[in-house]
RNA sequence: GCUCCCUUCGUCUAGCGGUUAGGACGCGGCCCUCUCAAGGCUGAAACACGAGUUCGAGUCUCGUAGGGAGCGCCA
């Protein structure tokens, strides 16, 4: 006898209609997915790359993003691992449609569905030691086994003196759970493999894989969306889920994602909170795009929009294989997405940058003309901003080579016209100091490169800036004034 | 150990039986040019291995190897 999964029942059937482009009353097809992270640390890459799969898929639907906490392992959530998620998703707009639910608020609930199951010989009470199933596990370990319960309460047991007991789910002995997959396509499981697991703890408080299953079906989820590391759960999910009655939604088992040198994400690959990366200057949007493509993709396009990223998305272009986080990337997309942003947006995170340096945002030129002159120069808000120092502050000393290359005795001359020619630009601007410039090197009889670049580094100290109309606008006349004059008598000190 | 999953350039990936195996990041070269970027052009760089199915396999099947996950009174 085979305990074979009904497909045409519950969650499966409004899935069914919906691939199969029935147009039904909206709650019939709505879609509902969830994301449901532990709160015992803070959100990094890969549970960001779940949320947004989830949150696309459900945006992509027409459907509803639910956030659950899955707080239920007291001893390691934090209310700071909970604000630390809370404020990331807010930081990437990926608002939930439901929630936040806790786990933790919803104990009477698993309580009753416990009640439930003992009553109609669902679950049961089991009353061996922690040091007993230890040893039950090395057992059959040592005969080549899976460590596994051996299920000696299950048809009943006396209760046992000084042990308080945990609850166990029935788990049918055999027969296959098969899991249609929306990315693995059919993986089947024995459940000879499954024992039966503890649904409760010794004190009372219930267990992972029987919260979700609770939650999952109360919740109302139609698609299962998570971590690779959830695959051998599921077949213990649907049979609970089963014991409920309820209907079995569609799983999407996503891979998992790796740290650049193919091994588990680490702090060391940039596992840390994604709120740091707000801090080393990423763009919500970029970060978001390069997540979506690892894993995801839709022919060649690599830079998305968010509206692109929804219009697009979908499970079944979902890759099986793990992918490795590649920080050069992500800094390219960045780029991409910071060079086709508005100035005025980019301004005050430019703004935040400065002053996380150490810089007053208001001792240069409008930020907005800043970050459109250095947009293409940095990948990331925090390299703009200190490509930008120079303009918010006074530059400590030459870079070494390019003063050695341009401010020579014989720059002395230009920077002498230049300095003249620039006092009488009327309008400062790009056009006309630039011109100026031009005027300097015609009337010297020197090419452009010869006046620009010595001129470059008297303005910011460097031979490296943007065209030198442009960095003359970022300097501003009176700097530029002061700066030429400083330049000029540092190659006079330096005869 | 047992069960499950995965395997195309260094990395992210396209490919869905017939391709000079395409794109992107990174790397090299050239162009543009007042420097640096940006941009354009261009080069090197991959189907893990072995059988089978087929007229034909990166694509389908089965093994092998390698990697990953699960096997908790964690989630």
């Amino acid at each position: 006898m085979t305990e074979q999964l009904d497909a045409s029942r519950g969650c499966d059937r409004t899935h069914r209609a919906t691939i199969a482009g029935f147009i039904q009353p909206r709650a019939a097809t709505m879609i509902r997915t969830r994301f449901a992270p532990s709160p015992t640390g803070v959100l990094h890459i890969g549970s960001v790359r779940t949320a947004l799969f989830c949150w696309l898929y459900a945006r992509r639907h027409g459907g509803q993003f639910i956030l659950r906490i899955e707080d239920t392992d007291r001893e390691r959530s934090t209310q700071a691992s909970v604000d630390a998620i809370l404020d990331g998703m807010a930081w990437l707009g990926l608002r939930p449609d439901e929630g936040p639910f806790y786990q933790t608020q919803r104990f009477d609930r698993y309580r009753e569905v416990i009640e439930q199951w003992l009553a109609e010989g669902k679950a049961y009470r089991c009353y061996c030691t922690r040091e007993e199933l230890e040893q039950m596990r090395a057992e059959a370990m040592a005969r080549g086994g899976k460590p596994r319960y051996d299920g000696r309460y299950r048809n009943g047991g006396e209760p046992r003196p000084g042990v308080e007991p945990v609850i166990r789910f029935k788990n049918p002995l055999d027969g296959q759970v098969v899991v249609d997959d929306a990315v693995r396509g059919t993986v089947v499981f024995d459940n000879a493999e499954l024992d039966d697991l503890i649904i409760a703890r010794s004190d009372g408080t219930p267990t992972y894989n029987f919260t979700v299953v609770v939650d999952d079906a109360d919740m109302g989820i139609t698609h299962v969306i998570r971590g690779d590391d959830h695959l051998n759960n599921t077949p213990r999910q649907i049979n609970m889920l089963q014991a409920l009655d309820a209907g079995v939604p569609r799983y999407a088992h996503l891979p998992m994602i790796n740290g650049s040198d193919g091994t588990k994400l680490s702090k060391r690959h940039g596992a840390i909170n994604v709120l740091d990366y707000r801090e080393m200057g990423f763009l919500p949007e970029a970060l978001l795009n390069y997540l979506v493509r690892l894993g995801w993709s839709h022919g060649d396009q690599e830079i998305f929009s968010l509206e692109e990223m929804i219009a697009l998305f979908d499970l079944d272009e979902v890759n099986a294989a793990a992918s490795s986080f590649n920080f050069e990337k992500l800094k390219w997309v960045n780029h991409q997405h910071v060079m086709a942003a508005e100035p005025a947006r980019l301004a005050p995170l430019l703004a935040e940058q400065l002053r996380r340096q150490g810089l007053d945002p208001n001792d240069g030129p409008p930020l907005e003309y800043t970050v459109g002159a250095l947009k293409e120069r940095g990948q990331t808000l925090q390299e703009i901003a200190e490509r930008g120092h120079c303009y918010y502050e006074e530059f400590e000393a030459y870079d070494e080579k390019s003063a050695h290359k341009h401010l020579r005795t014989e720059a002395a001359e230009a920077l002498r016209a230049l300095g003249e020619a620039l006092a009488a630009v009327p309008d400062w601007t790009e056009q006309d100091t630039e011109a100026a410039v031009a005027g300097v090197a015609e009337r010297l009889g020197l090419k452009m490169g010869k006046v620009a670049q010595p001129l470059r580094v008297a303005l910011v100290g460097q031979a490296v800036s943007p065209g030198i109309g442009t960095t003359l606008v970022l300097v501003g006349r009176a700097r530029a004034l002061t700066r030429i004059e400083r330049a000029l008598n540092y190659i006079a000190a330096m005869g």
